[in-house]
DNA sequence: CAAATTCCTATTGACAAAGTAGGAATTTGA
DNA sequence: TCAAATTCCTACTTTGTCAATAGGAATTTG
């Protein structure tokens, strides 16, 4: 699984937070109730760095959170990794370290390969395409 | 992480056998040796039924393994997937159940269009590609 | 027949994912 | 002013998977 839990919950309590701030914040209850989902584990999503990077803050009453840029200047890429940290779908691509051997590697440009073609993939939709219904699927049948 | 070093190990050993098999066949000692990786555990991988499947065996002296059928025959896709039982990116798509909201869900399209993107690119590469060095590298900055 | 191999099952240690829990600090509408 | 609602922060728990390791049975064949 490449992406977890905390980048779907990344994901949709953006794009929750696009859809109901009008010109206010969103809290977190009232964003965790429309999704079903635990309010105490989104706090923590919403509090990893990247993300809150992309967002504004505002504690108590009628607090809560507002995206900093418009839904259109984000891509789904971008929340993704910074929820997750990163997205690389090998560990040999994983963090600085990368792998020591890829020189000699013979399958090492398929990982290459296969990263960007994920990640231009979702660094082509932004949160508006998300709201508008604009996602292209590609069918596998396409190759 | 997407494809772990079972994935990883099943691709690699199956490279080594489709180099090395000849007219014969290729133990899991020489595989093992040449990779070095432990032959305990390549065992393991290439007992997956999916896997043994693309394989021909031979216990005994001068036993081992060998491919089936040509290496041109088989994608990157296929050992992957038969290694690691799927390589959905996100729970949402995984096994029979996949996911229950998928009709109210925004995002669910994202996930198909990921998954279409990472098996298309995955199979439409064989083994004698990679044997011939020919994979080619879509850059991240390609979108 | 003896050596080399595949085949089979069980166990282990480490780590991460997915929450749960409890409370401190802060802001602000009434 | 004050009480309610919120964000912020840290710790803990449970569960499962990954990546091996281990030991031996079965089989084939030079």
């Amino acid at each position: 699984m490449i992406i977890s839990t905390r980048g779907r919950y990344a994901l949709s309590v953006m794009l929750d937070i696009a859809e109901h701030q009008g010109d206010g914040y969103v809290s977190l209850r009232d964003s965790a109730d429309r999704q079903n989902v635990s309010k105490k584990y989104l706090e923590q999503i919403v509090i990893i760095p990247d993300v809150s990077a992309m967002l504004l803050s505002k504690g108590g009453k009628c607090g809560g959170y507002r995206l900093k840029k418009t839904p259109g200047e984000y891509t789904v890429g971008e929340v993704l990794r910074a929820a997750e940290g990163s997205i690389c779908p090998v560990s040999c691509l994983d963090g600085e370290g990368t792998c020591s051997h890829k020189e000699e590697c013979n399958v090492y440009p398929i990982w290459q390969g296969l990263d960007g073609v994920i990640n231009g993939y979702l660094d082509g939709i932004t949160l508006q395409d998300v709201l508008d219904k604009r996602v292209k699927v590609v069918g596998k049948d396409e190759k």
